[in-house]
DNA sequence: GTATCTGTTATATTATATGTATAACAGATA
DNA sequence: TATCTGTTATACATATAATATAACAGATAC
């Protein structure tokens, strides 16, 4: 499991290491009850500070993507991420929604954006 | 053109003014050329500081959306919105990354995706 | 010519978000 | 006892978001 930031983008440290985190598991790279390094341990690895990967596993844990334990550490759930359900499909859609209306704005027809999607949900598949 | 503001919302006014602008463009409600509110008539109507409209106009145009004349007034811009690049592409791609990795998490099917993607796509074009 | 409408610019203030820096606490373990 | 967990608290610096006033300069209507 590699993670890398880019200190010089808009996206906030602990928003680079949830998605990463998150890709990591979508990829399969990260299995269920598979060890994370302690908030200390990260944060000494990427040169940040404690809190900032705290805030990054407590959103994470919030989402039901990992489990802390208090003294055990951190964990993949070891139960699996809980599956979609109506309130996560709102909210995937009022995100998606000004995506496309922008993509339509710059004539990006239907067909390319399913493509675009199928492409990702291909580099996700390939490397499990 | 109706603009509605949720002020509980965590996405700033400025951003819900843009995509409710860009969604107005996609579904052709906005034509181009068409005026839109001065900053501060559509300041006063949505009970807004003046500054926060400028901001999102100015994103606007710079984005391509619209044209901003110094006396004349704002307008959506008169040759349509500039057209999806290499640098959108990407842009988009990136977007769509961490949205696609969370759904693929969550055990949401390519197809059921695509289905969500071609639903609100469907959005756009029925109110045309 | 004055008043009024544009967008624009400048300052200042408040509140919130982000990230860092230290320090301490409590439970588990070697 | 020392060291490792996550957790909590406080403080600080910076950036963003939003508001509040004020002023400027060009265009237009009376």
């Amino acid at each position: 499991m590699f993670l890398t930031l880019d200190l010089e983008s808009e996206d906030p440290i602990y928003t680079q290491l949830k998605q990463q985190i998150i890709a990591g598991i979508a990829k399969k790279e990260l299995t269920p009850g598979e060890a994370l390094p302690s908030v200390r341990a990260l944060a000494s690895d990427l040169g940040i500070n404690l809190h900032t990967v705290n805030k990054a596993y407590q959103q994470l844990k919030q989402e039901g993507f990992i489990l802390i334990h208090r003294q055990k550490g951190v964990v993949v759930h070891p139960e699996g991420v809980a599956k979609a359900d109506e309130a996560y499909f709102q909210l995937l859609e009022k995100t998606l929604h000004p995506i496309i209306a922008e993509s339509i704005c710059r004539d990006v027809s239907e067909e390319t954006f399913i493509k675009l999607c199928k492409d990702i949900y291909q580099t996700y598949k390939s490397e499990a």
